[in-house]
DNA sequence: GCGATCAGCT
DNA sequence: CACAGCTGATCGC
């Protein structure tokens, strides 16, 4: 949870995420994001007050923000006072004491944070430098070089602070696996369980935040279904989210909530009351999401973990992992960095030291010398990518189609002068290749939804409950099964980047290790996979060379990782782990198909993420050694090595 | 009665 | 998995 007061160095007289106490007073408001945790204060009745007889102070979010704050109504009377934004436009606000008439001007630039719908970093240019405020952030290794707004030209901008979502920032996250690897791995298990029968049905048991909406389409898209969830309101003008829930309980997945819910589960029913029309009780597995993380000298990067006998962990994060904040931090080298986020058993002051290590040095603040590999990375041709603006033929017969055309949020915004747009080439020049690839297809509309009342089922299942568990295990168990053995090279979805716009993560992909781009990258699994280990000695292989099915018996992970619970879980009876992504087994069949086995040792570091083999970038070809070693002759040189894509009609 | 804060829970 | 946020108890205004 965030610890910030709300105000930064060079711009106290802005407020950001806090509200409350000196808050009160601040020329110009911004929030991030719309969780509670950053919201506090904003329902105050001292601040309601000041913008009623104030003219120029405002709220300033995205626009996805701004919808969401407004679909609950103890925030409804903000609606006169929020200026929404435009990712990626620097606009100039002014900041202007009311009493005395002093003004300040600073140009303000959202930049997509990739932590839940809307999610916003601001970046602030004025007389006291440049300022980076994440909010909560996630951000895939190597995204920094990917944002605009960051650059100058082709250089890094000298950053003077960052104000720091901290939250991972601890060497036991030292990784969590990419937001493509998790989806794959929930997408797996849930299509193996649904696909079985009517009566199979899926509960995912999300906490009450925005954020798993990318979950939502990703699984509604491939599933052609909808997720069940309580309230659709807080999406009508988001139709991309809106197509893929729905308060219909006559879905296999639900996403619903219940005071009881965790009650209603043990009892094998969905927190909605939802059954089948003929009184066959349904099978319901539940799927939490969690953040799982692994150290750095963990090997096993196993997205789903059974905790109970129809019980599921399912590895989820909102915030950027410790290295990929390292990577973050290290690329931008700002002067300074502040921490949100102190980890329980740290010190500010520990923490910050930290930090520092990957801001710039003394001697750097003297003359700050952009490295040659500094450089803003623009999109390969390679690679596929979005077009907001210019691909709609692309999505053509495919029922796709670019956010920014579908929103009406992101209409009209003209209370603001927009005095510096940069000019830089615009973001939208990339384009997505949506590729078509066979998805299962389960109808949906089997399952009677008369109000249930909890007594008819519940009780007297109680005593079947074991044999059955067991029984659904072992179907289960195959399944599953089945799901790693194909999930090398399925893709899950084809999907649009619909998720990532309400997540205003536009960068581009251009890296196997980005997972906060689009869906697009989930279309293939390249064969290019990336393997190795840093620590090979120090872990016993056998599990990767054994049979899957014992695999799926128990006791995987004996990681070194020092984060000792995870470790517990592991050798928990029954435990199931699965491993979507490593195996000896198709790390050999990759190397085949590939043909390319020793490509590993060509890697950077950044890509050879010893602990995770995550899917390459799809469509992507590693370079050839000789071609490699051109590539790095060019960058030594100063020389754009980057193969750049034309402009597909950018606005 | 309302808001702030905290413990407990998930 | 430690995130985010609910519920309920307590206290002060």
């Amino acid at each position: 949870m965030s610890s910030f007061a709300g105000r930064m160095k060079e711009y106290p007289t802005v407020s950001l995420d806090r509200f409350d106490r000196e808050n009160v007073h601040a020329r110009a408001y911004f929030l991030s994001h719309c969780h509670k945790d950053h919201m506090k204060g904003l329902k105050g009745p001292l601040l309601k007050r000041k913008l009623h007889f104030s003219r120029t102070v405002r709220l300033y979010c995205s626009f996805v923000t701004k919808e969401l704050l407004l679909s609950n109504p103890k925030y409804a009377f903000w609606e006169d006072y929020i200026v929404p934004l435009e990712l990626e436009s620097p606009t100039q606000i002014s900041l202007v004491d009311e009493a005395s008439g002093e003004k300040e001007d600073v140009v303000v630039t959202l930049l997509p944070a990739g932590h839940c719908p809307g999610s916003v970093m601001f970046l602030f240019e004025g007389s006291q430098g440049n300022v980076l405020y994440t909010g909560d952030f996630r951000l895939a290794i190597g995204d920094a070089s990917r944002i605009e707004h960051l650059h100058s030209g082709s250089r890094v901008k000298d950053i003077q602070s960052v104000y720091l979502d901290s939250t991972f920032y601890d060497p036991r996250f030292y990784k969590i696996p990419t937001r493509e690897v998790c989806l794959n791995g929930i997408s797996e298990l849930v299509g193996n369980w649904i696909s079985q029968s009517s009566y199979h049905v899926v509960w995912l048991n999300c906490k009450a935040a925005y954020g798993y909406e990318y979950l939502f389409t990703n699984l509604g898209e491939q599933f052609n279904t909808q997720i069940h969830v309580k309230s659709l309101a807080m999406f009508k003008k988001m139709p991309e989210i809106l197509s893929y829930v729905t308060t219909d309980r006559k879905t296999q997945i639900h996403a619903c909530r219940h005071p009881k819910d965790e009650e209603f589960f043990q009892g094998n029913r969905l927190p909605c009351g939802c059954t089948a029309p003929d009184g066959t009780p349904l099978r319901i597995i539940s799927i939490k999401p969690s953040t799982m993380w692994f150290g750095e000298r963990s090997k096993k990067t196993n997205v789903i973990i059974k905790t109970g006998a129809s019980s599921f962990r399912a590895c989820f994060s909102f915030h950027s992992s410790y290295s990929e904040i390292k990577d973050f931090l290290s690329y931008l080298k700002p002067a300074n960095v502040y921490p949100s986020v102190i980890p329980i058993g740290q010190t500010l002051t520990e923490v910050t030291q930290m930090l520092k290590l990957m801001c710039r040095n003394q001697s750097d603040q003297a003359a700050f010398i952009y490295k040659p590999l500094g450089v803003l990375k623009r999109t390969r041709v390679e690679q596929p990518t979005y077009d907001s603006d210019s691909d709609d033929s692309l999505f053509d017969g495919l029922d796709l189609v670019p956010v920014r055309k579908k929103m009406p949020l992101n209409q009209e915004i003209n209370n603001v002068k927009s005095p510096q747009k940069t000019a830089l080439p615009d973001p939208a020049e990339e384009s997505l290749q949506p590729t078509v690839t066979e998805s299962q297809t389960v109808s949906h509309n089997y399952l009677d939804c008369t109000e249930s009342n909890d007594e008819e089922e519940g009780e007297e299942e109680e005593e079947e409950e074991e044999e059955e568990g067991q029984g659904d295990m072992n179907v289960k168990n195959e399944v599953i099964m089945e799901a790693v053995e194909k999930s090398e090279n399925k893709c899950p979805s084809s999907n649009p980047p619909k998720w990532q716009d309400f997540f205003t993560t536009e960068m581009l992909s251009d890296s196997q290790n980005s997972q906060s781009q689009s869906c697009c990258s989930a279309q293939s699994t390249s064969p290019s996979r990336m393997t190795g280990s840093q620590t090979p000695e120090l872990f016993s292989d056998e599990e990767e060379s054994t049979d899957i099915n014992e695999n799926f018996s128990l006791t995987l992970s004996a990681s070194l990782s020092n984060h000792s619970s995870q470790n517990q879980d592991s050798s928990l009876p029954d435990t199931l782990i699965l491993h979507p992504e490593q195996r000896g087994q198709e790390k050999e069949d990759m190397k085949e198909e590939n043909d390319q086995p020793e490509m590993e040792k060509e890697l950077s570091e950044s890509q050879v993420s010893s602990d995770f083999d995550v899917p390459c970038t799809p469509e992507s070809q590693m370079p050839r050694p000789d071609e490699l070693a051109q590539l790095y002759r060019k960058l030594a040189s100063g020389e754009d090595a980057v193969i750049r894509k034309e402009s597909q009609g950018s606005v």
